[in-house]
Parts: structure tokens; sequence; C-alpha cells
DNA sequence: GCCCAGGTGGGTA
DNA sequence: TACCCACATGGG
């Protein structure tokens, strides 16, 4: 709790206006953004937008080459383009084209059925529950599958579930404070990550996290006494 | 030129 | 169950 205070003091509420749309422009989103940037995820996520209305019967039926053609920039383009068309298939055909039934079930009910389709994951079966149920679920991405461990929280072995239900129980039950807390951990991890030079003075984790390394270029372990941060 | 980015799914032991 | 790997473009 100690870290989410100081994570809300040192980058403020963030804004969930981009919060907004529906459950399947949430799922369309996040599919476009695995394994990829923010700027490129945005850049294809418009370009598919001013191409096609985001629904699900409209996507469903499109050329899968003018989705490739629009997802390029974001890398893994081909394999997004097929899933995409395939769960707005699935979605049509299955929910009537409406996710909001599946987002009304009981947590664990919900996340089963949504990670059946393609494309989804547990990662993004929680974005969906998080930002479009506001259920208080923990999505865990990579900075803060790293940031948990780095700070201990969990075993360095730990996997998905391990760390989301980890963090859910370190937080008040309250889908408000889990998506603060989501949205200012990977607000760190990407600082972190265009940090070049160690400034704990300013870390908003200064004296907690002490051990915020990247595991990056081969670390050494035995530099974790290091604190890279913003 | 190398490393990494808000993962997922298929394959192997 | 637990790893390993392909997918792929763009920016630092």
């Amino acid at each position: 709790m100690e870290i989410y205070e100081r994570l809300i003091k040192f980058f403020g509420k963030p804004s969930i206006s981009y919060l907004s749309g529906s459950p399947f422009e949430t799922l369309i989103r996040t599919i476009i953004s695995q394994n990829t940037n923010w700027r490129n995820t945005r850049a294809a996520y418009k370009r598919l937008s001013e191409k096609f209305e985001i629904k699900p019967e409209v996507l469903a039926e499109v050329d899968i080459r003018e989705i490739e053609e629009a997802l390029r920039i974001a890398g893994l383009f081909r394999n997004k383009a097929r899933v995409i068309k395939e769960v707005s298939k699935q979605i049509k055909e299955k929910f009537d084209g409406d996710l909001n039934r599946v987002l009304s079930m009981p947590i664990e009910e919900a996340r089963k059925i949504l990670m059946s389709l393609p494309g989804v994951g547990p990662k993004t079966a929680d974005i969906l529950l998080l930002f479009n149920a506001r259920k208080p679920v923990m999505p865990v991405d990579t900075h803060i599958m790293r940031i948990s461990k780095r700070l201990g929280l969990v075993r360095e072995k730990a996997g998905y579930e391990e760390i989301r239900k980890t963090i859910e129980n370190l937080l008040p039950k309250k889908s408000e404070v889990m998506l603060e807390m989501h949205l200012a951990l990977i607000r760190l991890g990407r600082e972190i990550c265009k940090a070049k030079k160690p400034k704990c003075d300013v870390c908003p984790l200064n004296n907690i996290c002490r051990k915020l390394l990247l595991r990056r270029n081969g670390e050494n372990r035995n530099e974790l006494s290091t604190c890279y941060s913003a």
C-alpha cells in the first residue's frame, strides 16, 4: 500500500479518459498492443479504425489483407490480423456481437470464457475485466511482472497467476485502486525503460525499491543494489 | 547493428 | 506442468 501511495503521489491520478470505448474496442486495442510499444499500437489502431468501424460484425467480414496492412506498423501483423478476424467472428456468433454479457458474469467464469477466444490470454482477459467491467483484477504485463519480482513481492520464478493474486491481495478490492495501480506500475516500468542513468533521488519508490533494475543486457544479479528509475 | 516493446499459442520433454 | 520459440516492425 505504501508503494501504491508513493506511485500515485509521484505520477498523480492517472487519466482514465482513454479507457472509454466498448469492450470490443478495448479487446482490439489490447490484441494490437501485444508485445508492441505504445506508439506503434496507437498508430496501428488509428489506421484500422479509420478504415473500418471497430465492431465484430464489421471486422469479421473484411479482407484480412486490409487488416494486415493497417497493422503492419505494429509488428506481428499477420498473426494479429488473423486473430482479430477470427475473434470478431466468434464474438459475433457466440455472443451476438456483445461482450458485455460475458463481462457481467462472475470474474472467474468471465475470465475462462474470454480466454477461450483466439488471441485472448490472461493479460488480455484481465484488461477487459478491469477496464470495461471494472472488476477488481490486476492485469500483469511485462513491466508489472518485472517490477514485482524486483521488489521481492513474488519469487523470481513466479508466473502470471501468482503475481496477479499477490498484487490483488496487497490492495483493497476496489477496481479504481486496481486501475490506478496498474497504470502507475506500467508508467513506472516505462520510465525505467527510458532511464539511462540511475536517479535514486527522484525515484518514487526510492528507499523501497533499491532493487529495481531491468533484466536487460544479461544483467548481473550482483548489481541489484542499483536503483534505476525516472 | 542490437535490443526491446502493455503476449499468445503451439510444440516439446 | 514448465520452458522454448515464432511472430515482425519501428525506435532508442
